[in-house]
DNA sequence: CCCTTGACATTAGCTGAGCTAATGCCTGCC
DNA sequence: GGCAGGCATTAGCTCAGCTAATGTCAAGGG
């Protein structure tokens, strides 16, 4: 049976969806901020305009353009719904002084979540964090103890929780700036079989915490229809904070995910060996609970980390 | 699969459900206003107040109360749902001077309707009414043509329209003051067996535009438990208007529907010969096409009438 | 000029939120 | 004690909302 419109108004759901749309001006970018697919997105936009017998977007190739009536609209919802969020956030007042509890894994908490922690403390140095790392221990995702759980793989969330799309999960290779000047460069893919090639052992990814198929050299060469020639390496461990340090003091080269070693890029710590990527079909999400996002801090936060993703 | 949760908000479909609940502080009649089951609204906000992990009611015998936290979350509810309420409304500008287009039966338009755009034109001298009534020509309430259509029945709306509930097809004798003077008082159903009782004919009910099971003395007497003794009557039509004008000549008993012979009873022309009602498993209803609504004063008239059914 | 890329459009098919219908429970009223 | 009326609950139905796959189109690169 069809749902009943309310207050004459078309789905809210939809509505909502558009919101997101219109801020992004892209139905792809609101799929993944809503973790759906982008047909979704494009087919509930449809409908709305449809039901509101108004064109809501200009579609444009690669790009949309909102409307007039679009660019009104989008006000009207944003405000409304800003309304009725706040409503909803001060159901739950005086969570202060706020803690809020992350689990990741042993490599996302060090090197991608502590300086994300760091920055947000900045301006809110009230709010304090619990960070459960591990990547051994699979209840650490369980979430009844957990506001906020950051995952890889292909997520879905449960009643009462929340699911954003981070990054796809990328990696590329990385060694020290000292490492490159002794031996670089690396002009082609096939160029790395004479470097001392640094592994991710096969037990990182069995772990229990993780438990995905491995995204390593081989994986990295195959990508690039290059030959891999197995050389010898002087270090393979299932500790990813062991395998940076190395690259980091210019022993060889790793294969870095890109949010983990941005920063040490940004900073001239590590440079990239090759520019090739290798991508797993497969993300890295932020989860939390629905009543953790009630609390201020924790919203605040999870506002941070996603604006974090744009710039 | 399960539609995604946006905002970090629960359904706010359920939210809306929330507002009409907490605006007449039952679920009964919420359900009557949105057109669906008092049960279905029962679960919707059990489920909402789960997500939310909040009450919003306390629950009475035969009552609801708000909470604090439902009464402060029902503020900005409606506050957002205004908002967003208002910016739809806006895609329709210039919708200047109102002109608005209602069919109903004969009975209904003369005896309900029209009193009411005549009190709601107090206040909207500006908008203009086109009434299109016919108890025989079906089409009438065939709605690509008109704004608003007023039905008897157990209606469904389809994509592009909204239903309401108003009122229950119920109705009682009724007589001028003068007739009863002359021969009442009826004390009993029974006793009504003496009076001149005026019939609506067969006709009327198998009317193209009205289609339904008869709704006359039959059936009054038998929802009493008394006897019919089928005495010669005076006066039987199709045409309701001639019925009531004999009524009001002190010709005899009539079967009044309550929201047509409700002014006249109010203003004394007319008098319950007896209480007791009869009442048919259906109810009556406005329909209305979603775009029609979006015009301002089509909006503000069916605020305006569905206001006058709670005084 | 052809191929690739990336974003939106569309469609077939699946499924659980949202609904109905029925019934139970509970309290106040008569 | 029985009735009335409103909320709670449950079994079962169905289509809105989704996925997955594929099509279309225009811009960019070789």
């Amino acid at each position: 049976m069809r749902p009943v419109r309310r207050r004459y108004l078309p789905s809210l759901g939809a509505l909502a969806t558009f919101e997101v749309a219109a801020k992004h001006l892209s139905f792809t970018l609101a799929a993944k901020e809503l973790n759906i697919t982008q047909g979704a997105v494009s087919q509930q936009i449809r409908l709305l305009e449809k039901a509101l017998d108004v064109s809501l977007f200009v579609r444009k190739h690669n790009a949309l353009e909102l409307t007039p009536a679009g660019t009104d609209l989008f006000a009207s919802v944003a405000a409304g719904l800003d309304t009725i969020s706040e409503g909803v956030g001060q159901l739950y007042p005086g969570n202060q002084p706020q803690t809020i509890t992350i689990s990741a894994t042993n490599g996302m908490a060090a090197y991608w979540l502590k300086p994300l922690i760091d920055s947000f403390r900045a301006d809110h140095a009230d709010v304090g964090f619990v960070v459960l790392a591990s990547d051994e221990d699979g209840a650490m995702r369980n979430y009844s103890g957990v506001d906020i759980a950051l995952l890889c793989g292909n997520e879905r969330s449960e009643v009462g929780e929340e699911l954003h799309y981070l990054f796809p999960e990328t990696a590329q290779p990385v060694c020290s700036p000292s490492y490159m000047a002794a031996h670089g460069p690396f002009e082609t893919p096939q160029d790395l079989n004479r470097a001392n090639l640094l592994h991710l052992h096969e037990r990182h990814w069995s772990a229990d915490a993780i438990g995905w198929q491995p995204l390593g050299w081989e994986e990295w060469f195959r990508a690039q229809g290059a030959h891999w020639e197995r050389g010898a390496s002087s270090l393979s461990t299932n500790k990813v904070s062991l395998l940076i340090e190395a690259a980091l003091a210019g022993e060889g080269v790793m294969l870095g995910w890109q949010h983990m070693v941005a920063a040490l890029v940004e900073q001239g710590q590590l440079v990239l060996a090759h520019p090739a990527p290798v991508t797993a079909g497969r993300g890295n999400f932020l989860r939390c609970q629905t009543a953790s996002l009630q609390r201020p801090a924790v919203a605040s936060f999870v506002d941070h980390l996603l604006a974090s993703l744009k710039s």
